[in-house]
DNA sequence: AATATAAGTGATATGTTATATCATTATTTT
DNA sequence: AAAATAATGATATAACATATCACTTATATT
């Protein structure tokens, strides 16, 4: 990803917490730097290491969890419960709010693509939840894939 | 789950076995009673706990996992991703393939309904799959919700 | 039946992901 | 500046999962 695209990203997330009246602090805005800066989703304890490595910032784990239990309620984060990891939301940039999600994740790498769901696939499934007398929670698809790079070597 | 019907497709999972050459063994069979049993999902220490109650065997979680892992491989039981836990499989004792199932998970009590996905429904969530380039690896959907009883209280 | 082979299980250690709790620091409000 | 609130650090531990080697049980071969 293009230095001035991550750059515009960062800045329409702090406009966005800005309006919400929330704080983008540095680290905060360092963590979520590393997974706009990252095609490929990353756990707590890498990005720990990406910090040290990238920065040279020490941030402990816990700190880690936290600001990613911040970005994720701002919407700005997604949480990947099929690989219990992180990606940065691919609509930061366009303010608008965005369709059900759909993610591809690649279980070589951990690439991810996130693509919209139909409204129409996702009444379907959203039909079967009610039929079983559930409520859905979290409005959210996951998928176990292979990228095309791994799955060609 | 009546007795009569835990035992039928108790029944029916070792013939299953039979016919493909593996061996369901008194501790997977354990093991898989303890799931089929269970309106809800269970994690492999939940498993051991349970094994050591109900029935005071001590299984050790490493062959709790490695006997989890033979049931997958069976397509006994499924594993949930999103919630690290196990569930039998509905289809046990109807012989037949099932669609791709779908999952409904209660994030309050880890009840669990699957139910199957509807072809063209998956259709629509393959097609965005190789649109991007990925391969579906695992076809199965789960997804986060609350059942009645626990949206109720 | 005795032996060899393979399959299954136990024991131990350790890796990975995540949360609880209390102390400290930084920011905002009064 | 003091008080209140929000954010972060430090430490401990819980919860989920795998690696590896040893031992036992079941199956196949002689």
């Amino acid at each position: 990803m293009p230095k001035a695209k991550i750059k515009s990203t960062l800045d329409s997330a702090e406009k966005q917490c800005q309006l919400r009246g929330t704080r983008l602090t540095q680290k905060r805005k360092m963590i979520l730097k590393g997974l706009v800066s990252s095609k490929h989703a990353m756990t707590a304890y890498e990005l720990v290491d990406h910090c040290k490595d990238e920065w040279g910032e020490s941030i402990p784990v816990m700190s880690v969890y936290r600001i990613l239990e911040f970005l994720v309620g701002e919407n700005l984060v997604h949480k990947l419960k099929i690989a219990n990891r992180y990606v940065a939301c691919i609509h930061i940039s366009c303010d608008h709010r965005h369709a059900v999600p759909q993610f591809l994740i690649c279980t070589g790498c951990y690439r991810v693509e996130e693509v919209d769901v139909g409204r129409s696939t996702m009444g379907a499934l959203k039909r079967n939840v009610e039929g079983a007398g559930f409520e859905l929670v979290s409005e959210q698809i996951e998928l176990d894939c292979i990228c095309s790079s791994c799955a060609g070597s």
